[in-house]
DNA sequence: GTCTATACCTCGATAGAC
DNA sequence: GTCTATCGAGGTATAGAC
């Protein structure tokens, strides 16, 4: 039953404090009681706080890229694809609502890090979806604009709502049910939008 | 000449520090080498570093919201105004390039800071914008959909390339000179997005 | 008001017994 | 592998001379 490796104990108790609070926020005290372990076991396996946080950072953010460049490519229309990119980021993001303030964090904290897991994944700049947004445009079948200009619009739309959500919270003055619905509803609205804006008439 | 009240100095310093380190990464011997001072003269000025994040975090926030809400108050068609919020609101940021990372680190750290300030300023929820959108929409000029969500669009649209610059950046293989005229173009293409994803038609 | 010196504490990291 | 104890750096905050 309790057959989790201490290791896997440590990362994942780490894994959930870093989330939350970043390298800097973070304590290895916090994390220790976290993982129901002692404050020098973290030292034993990890050696140091940064080597920890980096190799749960180069996790998880090698994993999402994977995930979210995957969900750009294969079959399908690009107004199939907007929606199910939508659908998908957006609940993903709401079953990992931590992630985007991580990565935010992160990046303005430590750029480094994020170059290196760039370098190891070998990102290229020209996807699947690009091509096929070209080409769609090239047909004139939807709005001439930068690719990379309309895959970010989409990306800030599904993302900015939740790094905002308390400042928005408190503007709008919404509970925290409020808000789900208020997100829920983002998600039929969003698609919409989008295909709105890059057709042509 | 040198007639900057040593207070002055220290605000000035604390802010330049607290904007790109935060609260937590902030040290108070930075601030006063920065500020040029001795660190005992943080604490005789504002007793604490949380004292002194504080009366900073209120008055930028402050100024952020007023000037975020006038600009979108008085005459002016919808489209009009939309395209004036893209170009001042981006210019803003070009300007002040730290202050969507400090908002959002602040939202994310201490979220209690944030309403302190709502309560200050005493947020309305409708604004004339809103009125104002309401009524466009009900006279079938606009797409009809909730006036929160189009505002909540354009900040998204304007503000996440820069959060997420260096993350774009890494995956687009773009220098740092690359960046700022993307982001001159994009203030452009923008309001020509949005405008279209509201077009009736 | 401004400085030096220092108290006091928190935290990451290590030594060493078991 | 896991614990206790402790070190040492670096941080905020204060006391006290000038």
């Amino acid at each position: 039953m309790e057959d989790i490796s201490t290791e896997q104990k440590i990362y994942s108790a780490a894994k959930q404090i870093f989330l939350k609070k970043g390298l800097q926020g973070a304590r290895m005290q916090e994390i220790a009681d976290e993982a129901g372990i002692n404050k020098s076991l973290l030292h034993y396996y990890f050696r140091t706080k940064e080597k920890l946080f980096q190799e749960i950072f180069e996790e998880t953010a090698t994993k999402l890229f994977t995930s979210v460049i995957s969900s750009l490519e294969g079959d399908g229309s690009i107004e199939i694809k907007i929606r199910l990119f939508v659908e998908r980021y957006i609940g993903f993001i709401q079953e990992n609502p931590y992630i985007p303030q991580f990565m935010i964090n992160v990046i303005s904290q430590n750029p480094d890090m994020l170059l290196q897991v760039f370098e190891k994944m070998k990102i290229q700049p020209k996807y699947e979806i690009m091509k096929q947004l070209q080409l769609e445009m090239d047909k004139g079948n939807i709005i001439k604009m930068r690719t990379e200009d309309l895959i970010i619009n989409m990306v800030s739309l599904c993302i900015f709502p939740f790094i905002a959500k308390p400042l928005i919270q408190g503007i709008l003055g919404k509970s925290d049910e409020d808000y789900i619905a208020f997100m829920e509803e983002r998600k039929k609205m969003l698609p919409d939008f989008i295909v709105r804006a890059i057709q042509i008439n």
